[in-house]
RNA sequence: AGGGGUGUAGCCAAGCUGGUAAAGGCAACGGGUUUUGGUCCCGUCAUACGAGGGUUCGAAUCCUUCCACCCCUGCCA
């Protein structure tokens, strides 16, 4: 409903973007969100993707999409085509601006030839192990490579040679001509370019030298006069290289780089390695298998963009680093779900329960809304009759303290039906108790008596007759551990997976879930938020658990548990 | 001869041009309402801002020393 009830603070990073307006330095806000297209998005792409497109919103500019595809050998055309899905639905527009790093290959090979002409870049034959092994150290310089003073016209032969393919892969690299003495390891004569024999998803075979990161970056911020070129906080030291460059080559447009920590979750991982790991070994079903936090995953599971987004804003940017309680997120997801999703009745881990004293062959339907506290959103018929199904755990034959449900003797309502009294129990050969014998009072049809007599209880229940049998599939928390990536006892984040993740169960459902479309969220009374899956047939449709709904009485059973 | 960052409650996070109350949210804990033990409402929750010194009438905010944690030695991004 409400994106905020309060005025968001400003973050760092719109503060600076504040005084630039003020100051005179920008007229307007450009930024842009450029991820890698070797992997699926996740939360804590959300996060930037908020960021990004939230700021060319809110001041009027825009924002654009670019795909930083410099790297052949990993990235392919099946992330680029998800990653714009889940960026739209996230909710964000780029208009005309989607753009390719690649698109910028032949500029970037000319600002390349550039660098050369002033001298600032030259091919180096080392191995790629000379090359690290004269980096030096942290603590110690590097040693300059005996390529490094070629003049500039055979770095320009070279640099053409590497281009047409003369040259083997690995032969050589172009490099900037920094400092291989300085503090700052980026800046010992980083490596511009490399060659490459290998297709790329855009540009096939038309190159076989393909421009680093650094190097492409800033350039393609340039090229698109982004303003502000916000990034995660690993990248600080880069922006040194992010700015020689610009010095060098000045461009009509000058990016600044800022830089944000990264979003880091309570029982979950979001790093590309690790997530593509759990989905190429088979730990989950796929990248958008509901448990994963990707972006994909989340909408799966019925998770909303608005949802997202409200978590994203609440999360706040700043650059401490940080460790967000995936409490907030499920807040996030509850708060938005309870004002949207439509109320129904579904029995997850059924009992069976008949009704004595109701005829066999009747049936009622009552009329419920599909959201008490929102008529607008319409009714909903649901049969009534002599077996029902309810929760298991809505049954107890020894009622601890404060246990308001079915016992033996206990009277509750059935939600908008009738009170029932619990006055049997059937057993099988076990012993389990496999049946309830209640009687019902038919007046209190409905669910409410003239009398007002006290019902304590409120139960959700499905007629098993016209039951639609589901398969739920029950999701917690992928891992046990609130911060999986800690290893320092030696265990791998692998270790921490929760077995119990998935449960799958056989559900009951009211009628009318048999007629939802895929996609479809609502809220299960009294068990949660449930979105319906493209898995499930006609014959037996598939429901997601997105998120439990807050359950007190958890809380007193555990809380009673803890004292006893 | 290392460099770059960050430290405010269990978790995020404002405040940082110094001025008697250190925002807000999550979590937690009390209480009220309720035909969802849901929602909603009300209340509690940092004499304290990584630690020590200093400047000042007054410091989370300025100076200083120290400590802790994160990032950087790909022809990845």
């Amino acid at each position: 409903m409400s994106e905020t009830n309060t005025a968001p603070t400003r973050d760092f990073i719109r503060q600076i973007i504040d005084a630039d307006l003020a100051g005179g330095k920008h007229t307007g806000v450009v930024t842009r969100f450029p991820p890698e297209p070797n992997g699926y998005l996740h939360i804590g792409h959300a996060k930037s993707i908020c960021l990004n497109f939230g700021l060319a919103k809110e001041y009027g500019g825009r924002c654009h999409l670019r795909f930083d595809d410099t790297n052949p050998t990993k990235e392919e055309t099946e992330y680029v085509e998800s990653i714009q899905g889940d960026v739209r639905w996230m909710g964000f527009d780029w208009g005309e601006h989607l753009h390719y790093a690649s698109d910028y290959f032949e500029q970037l090979h000319d600002f390349a030839v550039e660098l050369i002409r002033q001298g600032k870049a030259y091919v180096d034959h080392q191995s790629a192990e000379e090359i690290r092994a004269n980096r030096g150290t942290l603590t110690e310089p590097g040693k300059n490579s005996p390529y490094r003073d070629r003049s500039v016209e055979e770095n320009l032969e070279l640099f053409a040679r590497m281009r047409a393919g003369e040259l083997a892969e690995g032969e050589c690299v172009l490099r900037a001509k920094i400092d291989m003495a300085s503090p700052n390891v980026v800046l010992r004569d980083p490596t511009l370019y490399r060659i490459r024999k290998v297709s790329h998803h855009r540009t096939g075979d038309a190159w076989c030298i393909y421009p680093m990161y650094d190097f492409t970056h800033c350039l393609s911020d340039a090229i698109e006069c982004v303003t502000h070129s916000i990034c995660t906080l690993e990248f600080e030291n880069n922006r040194a290289l992010y700015d020689w460059v610009l010095d060098q080559i000045k461009p009509a447009c000058r990016p600044r780089q800022y830089e944000f920590a990264r979003l880091n979750m309570t029982y979950t991982v979001l790093s590309k390695r690790r997530l593509i790991q759990l989905v190429k070994e088979g730990h989950v079903s796929g990248w958008d298998d509901p448990r994963m936090p990707t972006i994909s995953g989340m909408r799966r599971r019925g998770v909303t963009p608005e949802a997202l987004r409200t978590f994203c804003e609440r999360i706040g940017v700043a650059k401490a680093d940080n460790m967000v309680d995936v409490a907030l997120l499920e807040f996030c997801i509850r708060e938005d779900l309870n004002a949207r999703a439509p109320r129904v009745m579904g029995v997850i881990n059924p009992l069976k329960v008949t009704i004595e004293n109701y005829p066999e062959d009747r049936v009622e339907e009552f009329e419920m809304p599909l959201h008490p506290e929102d008529e607008s959103m319409g009714t909903r018929k649901v049969p009534f009759s002599r077996t029902l199904w309810v929760e298991r755990d809505d049954f107890r034959e020894e009622a601890p303290k404060k246990f308001h449900r079915l016992y033996p003797g206990n009277e509750v309502r059935l939600r908008y039906a009738y009170y029932v009294t619990c006055k049997d129990v059937v057993r099988n050969a076990d012993g389990e108790v496999v049946e309830l014998i209640c009687t019902y009072d038919p007046a209190s049809r409905g669910g409410w008596s003239e009398d007002g007599r006290k019902v304590k209880g409120t139960l959700h229940w499905v007629s098993a007759e016209h039951a639609v049998a589901a398969e739920a599939r029950l999701y917690d928390r992928l891992f046990t551990k609130e911060n999986p990536m800690d290893t320092r006892d030696g265990s791998d984040f692998k270790d921490h997976i929760n077995p119990d993740s998935l449960q799958v169960r056989t559900a009951y459902l009211e009628p009318y879930l048999g007629t939802v479309a895929d996609g479809y969220v609502c809220q299960f009374e009294r068990l949660g938020y449930f979105c319906k899956d493209r898995d499930g047939t006609p014959e037996k449709p598939v429901f997601n658990r997105t998120v439990t709904l807050r359950d007190s009485w958890a809380r007193i059973e555990r809380q009673t548990d803890a004292k006893g």
